[in-house]
DNA sequence: GATGAATGAGGCTTCATTCAT
DNA sequence: GATGAATGAAGCCTCATTCAT
């Protein structure tokens, strides 16, 4: 019980995520988030030198998770289609099994209590995506415009999809959702 | 001086918008809003009972004006895509002359400082762009799916160029940006 | 409706003694009487120069009414005994008929919002009993103590009793408590 | 110095005391109580939720050892008369040696700021008084009605020595004062 | 006489953070 | 490492009062 135990810390975490996705970062107070997470108000503290600390921490991780979801067996796909429906697939599939940290995501992504720093860290995980987009251009799969510019308007399309799909229980619909979804952003990128 | 002051109202309400999308809700304390909109504490509270009365105001206000913006002039439009592409054409030179209400919008859209009723009637304005998504399937100029989907996945591809748009200050970029974008909105939509 | 009207203050203190005696002189704005009371809030400060003014015109007005009922057909008893009873059963029926007054003489009889010039006006109202004590000791049929203070004890057994009387709504029962507590005074006083 | 410190709240609940009887409830803000208790405004909300929390605690406290001094050594005596005396003597000793208490309680014997169940439960305290009451009836000392009715007689009158005991600083003077209460109230009860 | 918009001092309370134990 | 009492700056809001109309 003396040594430093990441139990406290991933309670901490969870709980931050969990309360700050009910009720927002400025309606979360940190006395709130160790007592629900069953530890000292110092202790949070220990872990994290601020609030802000934990905010970013939180939302590194988060980003992070996501990222790496979203990427999963890509390379075993050939042509930028399968990728892309690959990729589109992992990132509702994440999203419908993680709620709260899309919710979390969703939430905080133009927040200014999270630092810029963390943003920023946070936007680079997903520039794979970009890369991907210039490589189905490269192949001739994917129409010759601006990639950055394809990358902003698939992220938001896939985010609202996603967004769209939790908004069922329904399998089937959920489903249907995402196919149409993924033909939007594959229509609208192919050459 | 002392008869209904509109412009006391209107001041608060200017001065809120640029310090929230400055400094964000939890950021920007009722007694600086008062300050550098020239007017005294008390007087804030007394065209908005509370913090959060203000900030609905602001968001109810923005958001509808956004919605007129968008609308204007698709009646004169024939065809669905013509109508599709005035309106977002609408829509991105709305949110390059104000985008200070643009970021207002993207930073509260999922906002819990923004009370669920706000955030529905703020919805509402935007419900014609369904009912054109829908005379659009009709016509048969638009892909027969559910066109609840298919507006979310436009909305939030909208919005993502836009907020692209906004991130250069060249114009011939800007347009380019604004081209390919509607471009990719109208492939992903049509028959 | 340019002369003064003394509707106007008339409904003014009217409301304020209910608002006083339902939720205190603290937790009663003179937002609020002026607003139940039909006025605009400046109307108020005319007639009262402040809100203590108001309270202290309330406090004189509402005992100097309840000593003068008080005192009411004394002359025409003859003994001391007489004119206890006589001055009790005035003071019950008052009270019975003004639980309003009743409840804010004994509310505020030790507010420090009354001013002190205001309490010792209202108390002056009432020295005539203790003339009264005095006369009956004079005449022997009360006990030779020290006047101003059985006056003290007559006052606040009779407040008391008076208090313990509007606690029910049955006639019978009150008019009996009225005659209990009459003796207990009496026996208490005389010679 | 970091572990619990009853003395902190001691100083709080004494500090409030001497306050509220000197310039009332609302007279007397929560950040003055925690200077003149020499701790930070937080620690006050750290003991006390509300200011009115700590009004109430306040008024039970009080209440509570009011009742035990006035129930003090009363099974020792044996006629209902002496324990009335005895009852009195511990009143009046208590009230002097605890003017500040006395004025806390007649004070806001009547506020509203006291919570309707702080006010119930500080009445619960004395039921024994009218239990002594029953018992000098059932043995023929007393008057032979109603006892709830005798109890608000006497409580009041007894009260109403008291305060006028203390509006003296004369000692002989005092105890005269005491004596003739006590047998105004005997002789209102006796049989 | 009457109105009510406007004022701003001041009240209650919250909460990120510290530190002695 | 862990605790939680203690801190105090700062926030939201109230409300008595004023004064131009």
């Amino acid at each position: 019980m003396r040594e430093p135990s990441p139990d406290k810390q991933e309670a901490i975490l969870e709980t931050a995520l969990r309360l700050f996705t009910e009720r927002g970062f400025a309606g979360t107070p940190t006395s709130l988030i160790s007592k629900e997470a069953g530890v000292a108000t110092g202790t949070l503290f220990f872990y994290f030198k601020t609030k802000e600390e934990l905010i970013d921490t939180l939302y590194r991780r988060v980003k992070s998770e996501a990222a790496q979801a979203m990427g999963r067996g890509l390379d075993a796909e050939k042509t930028a289609k399968d990728k892309f429906c690959r990729l589109g697939k992992n990132a509702a599939g994440w999203g419908i099994r993680n709620p709260a940290k899309l919710k979390f995501m969703e939430q905080f992504a133009h927040s200014p209590f999270v630092s810029t720093s963390a943003h920023e860290e946070g936007m680079s995980h997903f520039l794979f995506l970009e890369e991907l987009v210039r490589q189905g251009i490269r192949d001739g799969e994917i129409r010759n415009v601006e990639p950055s510019g394809l990358f902003c308007l698939m992220a938001s399309a896939l985010s609202g999809m996603i967004a769209h799909a939790l908004s069922t229980d329904d399998r089937k619909e959920r489903e249907r959702i995402i196919e149409d979804g993924l033909d939007f952003i594959w229509f609208g990128m192919k050459a």
